[in-house]
DNA sequence: TCTGGGGTCCTAGGACCC
DNA sequence: TCTGGGGTCCTAGGACCC
């Protein structure tokens, strides 16, 4: 078998990349995104990195700045990044369809079985198809194993003299040593912020220094995964492409309210509006749950903090929103107190099964007549809403309040998913 | 009274990722 | 005043079994 060649296709900035490919004037400019609620800095331009903000940063500290230097902000407009990440997904895709999609803005390509000889000139091909049919900016990197490739892409985003992209593909020697040396050791994918005082505590500081640490010793440090970094840096593959998208094991939607509440209507309005969107998400991975659960949760930042959490597994699997809120519902109540300030909450559902096979439970007591009654009403309740909008049909409870709902008032218009917020070209 | 070894399953918490 | 959301995997420890 050959080995593997890895292809890591990482977008730049990507949320800023897609916010601009409809602001063309913001090229040169300082922009951020936000999370949810506007909270914190999710994504970055180039120059609003150069003027210090970090990733994470809480959007209250650096309102100075972004006044000061002009930085334009965006709330985050999560439909349209996912409508442009599946658009560079089936370029992608047609270039090989040994791909593994590993985030919204990454992909692994295998290119070990294809009859590529300059493997630096294919990156750049492939980077500039994407500029030219997409308009997002990628950085490539090209390695003989996972870990490698995600440092060689790091390394084009720091290095605009390699044009793209790094292939690391038989590159051996000296300087591949000194730049694994000049690599601090939290720079390494999978050293996270834990780890990275732990291992320099151990005089590790650069990924050079990791990729000659015995194997056992690695193991000690980090568990399976420091063993498997280890034999990664040193060029030996242990993640293997994970090409077929493998079935999700839990489904969560969680927010952070727009205002922080006590009231009953707006915290089960809350909870409603979340147990629908996931399982809706369900029933279009054709699964049923055995598990749900709740959580609700003051401010972390605030003195008091506590949170709560309660979970239900049921004797037959489901994918019945009316059902799911029922039971989230009951939940909550549990532990609900009207003198508690909630600040967050959310719902979850795991234990899946699939909807093709509806197992019985062991006294045999599925209601076959109510299961297929609950069949029909989630397909008729979704089409209706694929056909007249989301939210056409609802449940009521998720209409007893709103205050919880997130603010983001800096949104820009969902370009190419709303027919009402296309784009308007005037001619004079 | 003394007191093994090995296995499985489950769960909670930790760590990491984007 | 104001600090995101959605995932996966590993590990340690407890319960239980032979």
């Amino acid at each position: 078998m050959k080995s593997p060649v890895f292809a890591l296709i990482d977008c730049n900035n990507f949320f800023v990349s897609c916010e601009r490919l409809f602001r063309p004037d913001l090229e040169g400019k300082p922009v951020v995104v936000m999370s949810s609620g506007d909270g914190c800095v999710v994504a970055r331009s180039n120059e609003a990195k150069a003027l210090g903000i970090p990733m994470g940063a809480p959007v209250f500290k650096y309102r100075h700045i972004f006044k000061a230097q002009g930085v334009v902000q965006f709330s985050g407009n999560f439909e349209l990044y996912g409508d442009i990440s599946r658009r560079i997904t089936d370029v992608l895709t047609s270039v090989t369809p040994k791909i593994e999609v590993y985030s919204v803005d990454e992909s692994f390509l295998d290119l070990g079985e294809l009859a590529i000889d300059d493997y630096e000139a294919w990156g750049r091909t492939v980077s500039d198809k994407i500029w030219q049919w997409i308009g997002v900016p990628v950085s490539v990197g090209i390695a003989p194993t996972k870990t490698l490739a995600k440092l060689a892409a790091d390394q084009v985003k720091k290095d605009p003299d390699l044009n793209s992209v790094l292939n690391l593909i038989s590159v051996k020697g000296l300087s591949f040593h000194t730049w694994l040396r000049t690599t601090p050791i939290q720079d390494v994918w999978g050293v996270g912020w834990r780890s990275a005082p732990k291992m320099k505590a151990e005089g590790i500081h650069n990924a050079l220094q990791l990729s000659q640490l015995r194997p056992q010793r690695a193991q000690q440090l980090m568990g399976i995964h420091g063993r498997q970094l280890v034999a990664e840096l040193n060029g030996l593959s242990c993640y293997p492409l994970e090409r077929e998208e493998r079935a999700q094991k839990s489904i969560a939607r969680t927010r952070t309210f727009g205002e922080d509440t006590s009231e009953l209507g707006s915290l089960e309005a809350a909870l409603a509006s979340f147990t629908t969107k996931a399982a809706f998400r369900l029933r279009a991975d054709r699964q049923l749950a055995k598990r749900a659960g709740v959580f609700a949760s003051t401010n972390k930042h605030k003195p008091g903090y506590r949170t709560w959490q309660r979970e239900v597994c049921f004797p037959v699997a489901t994918a019945d929103t009316g059902k799911l809120i029922g039971s989230v519902i009951d939940l909550f109540r549990e532990f609900y107190n009207p003198h508690v300030k909630y600040h967050r909450a959310g719902v979850w559902l795991q234990d899946f099964v699939s909807a093709d096979y509806l197992q019985t439970d062991v006294f045999g007591a599925v209601n076959v007549v109510e299961e297929d009654r609950s069949k029909a009403r989630m397909q008729t309740l979704d089409s209706i809403n694929e056909r007249f909008g989301r939210s056409t049909i609802r449940y009521a409870t998720e209409d007893l309040g709103n205050a919880w709902q997130p603010k983001h008032q800096l949104r820009s218009p969902r370009y190419v998913t709303r027919w009402n917020e296309l784009p308007v070209v005037r001619s004079s």
